[in-house]
DNA sequence: TTGAAAGCGGTACCAG
DNA sequence: CTGGTACCGCTTTCAA
């Protein structure tokens, strides 16, 4: 009944005990053999057990069913054998990773950093590690795909810059579970944001407590999910201030510095006294391009802007900012990933409020004569 | 001969046939399947060959082994089942993940992240993917050791801010090859640094040709590799203008924004009348601290960073620098990987020449009469 | 040119 | 409480 060339237990457990006793010889050469990946059959061999039994002792389940003598045994040769069981056999076998994706557009972006920081923690403490992944804004859902369909990860976790169209179709090429970050998609299942609009009536409401009555929106990509909300939440400040929306205070950019640059120049024309910028890296445009233009900053033009990183405070005049909870995004994301794929029920979408409001040199009260626009 | 219950290929391919056929019932459930991953099996069962038939067709080698016929056949099958190759498999059988690790101090750190960029497309090109991991400062070691004895990589680029001793015995866990990232480790394998010794000599160059005498150097830990390679390029740079070289005018930090703040105090207490920095980050601190402290910008003093990234850019005053090539640096790491992962000779020490000066707003020549320090 | 079968290193079910 | 064994999905000899 044993198939020809093949090794029963007993056998190979022979085998592999001569190996090791040879090993055993000298103690360089078990030095060596503990910088090898030592393989569970090897340690089953040592320790005169089966290899289903060193699993289970390994694994640290189903503890009470075994003879504690045995475990110490166990433990004890896989230790000296610096044992580690196998990544990829493992995950071939249970059909799972245990890795989750997190597929970013920038890695150089605080906002995603931080996110990757928070989830990683979480995904640590889970057992999951993390694959990050930055995807360049080139290459159409490959990213998101491979991820996926190689058996990567198990889940994954996405913060996106692209359309919703596009974004929509790379989606549908995933056959994992996952969770938006950072942004909301209709009609998609779960996601964690941060409440921008709430945010943006923060720095909002701040500018107008300061005495600004026009005030300048830079905001972000028209058709984006989060520049909508910013948007949203500068006009609910205007309402509750009582003061008119006047549509030629806003204008819409991407989020980089030359974006912010040139922005600005139309706001510049404006009577505003003050500016709500989408990011830290547009307000720095703006900044760049005013006292280029002449500007005296904060005096002449007031800028605050949203998100808070280090990175506000080496620009100058030192940016004030409302911080944004990114690193919690991270976590809370990678949390409902995990949930779901324990097989948790979806959660309602999130979005997480905004922190304290920091303020530091780009914000005073408006002169008392505005100056004229040059 | 044929064990129990143990299905022959033949009986498998018939099971899966009827599988397949059932599917094949309604559209929907093929599209449903398309979805799905299909597994060699089921493609091999739905083009009537056995699995290893498919296998070398699709792996693409010795194709003028097969029937084109088949291999039509075969690759129409995968493609309509939209068939993925099951990476955790193939990484199981084969021993090799076809992936390399790079292990970076943070993530925000346009050094870094330009490294990984680079380090990513090159090893696209050679069909080899990225496992980007952050090592907290905190955690000794894990992290390099983790990846590699949990075979999740075939090799790893590591760049690391640690202390060489450090660094060494986290080395000395990983039982795969690795060539070092931006940092060299004595008597230690390959590794790819830029040549910051050159790079603070053409800054500090620079400096001197604006008709700087007095010229302080914010430097890095003073036990870092890096910083012992720019002290010394500044220092070349003092020796060929014949400018004696003052204790007093440099500072070793950290590369910090509030290191850099700290360190400048020091320097705005001599004659200096310029600043070489190492980073970015450092020269923002100097370049905030001095402002608080009445300093006119560049007039009363020049600064000068070595690296550039789009930051030097939204400082103030506009950051002078000399450019690195951080993603070459990346590209040339990944490169000598996986030469040497295929068995290549290691090859030699690379020092990789800065880039360009870039000449922005910070640096001016002194003037005629030095302030006197606050 | 193609098929059969032996694993890679684990896990988990089923016996005993 | 422990052993035996059938896979997970793929690659790679070895035969036919």
């Amino acid at each position: 009944m044993v198939p020809r060339n093949r090794v029963t237990s007993v056998q190979f457990r022979q085998l592999a005990l001569i190996r090791v006793v040879n090993c055993e010889a000298g103690e360089i050469l078990v030095a060596k053999k503990q910088r090898q990946k030592a393989t569970l059959a090897e340690v089953a061999a040592m320790a005169e057990v089966d290899v289903s039994t060193v699993s289970r002792v390994l694994r640290g389940q189903s503890e009470q069913r075994i003879r504690a003598e045995t475990r110490d045994r166990i433990l004890e040769v896989a230790n000296k054998l610096n044992y580690r069981a196998n990544y990829t056999a493992r995950a071939l076998r249970m059909s799972r990773t245990f890795t989750l994706g997190i597929v970013v557009p920038q890695l150089d972006n605080p906002v995603f950093s931080a996110a990757i920081r928070g989830a990683e923690n979480v995904a640590a403490q889970n057992g999951y590690s993390l694959l990050i992944s930055h995807r360049d804004p080139g290459d159409a859902g490959t990213t998101i795909a491979k991820l996926s369909q190689m058996n990567r990860v198990d889940g994954l976790l996405v913060a996106s810059l692209d359309a919703d169209e596009v974004l929509r179709s790379d989606l549908a090429e995933a056959n994992v579970p996952y969770v938006l970050l950072n942004r909301q998609l209709p009609g998609t299942a779960l996601s964690v944001v941060l409440d921008s609009r709430e945010a943006a009536r923060k720095a909002t409401e701040y500018l107008i407590s300061l005495g600004h009555r026009r005030i300048g929106h830079l905001g972000g990509r028209s058709g984006g999910f989060n520049a909508q909300e910013r948007l949203s939440g500068y006009k609910i400040a205007l309402e509750a201030a009582n003061i008119a929306f006047d549509p030629s205070l806003v204008t819409m950019g991407d989020y980089t510095f030359s974006a912010g640059r040139e922005s600005v120049r139309k706001l510049a024309k404006t009577d505003a006294t003050a500016i709500m910028a989408a990011t830290l890296v547009s307000a720095a445009g703006a900044m760049a391009e005013l006292r280029l233009g002449g500007w005296q900053l904060p005096g002449e033009m007031s800028v605050i802007a949203l998100h808070d990183a280090p990175f506000a405070e080496m620009l100058f005049p030192a940016l004030s900012t409302v911080m944004m909870p990114t690193e919690e995004m991270g976590r809370v994301a990678a949390d409902l990933l995990i949930k779901k794929l324990s097989g948790a029920e979806p959660e309602p979408v999130l979005a997480l409020p905004p922190g304290r409001l920091i303020v530091r040199d780009s914000t005073v009260a408006p002169r008392s004569h505005a100056r004229i626009s040059k």
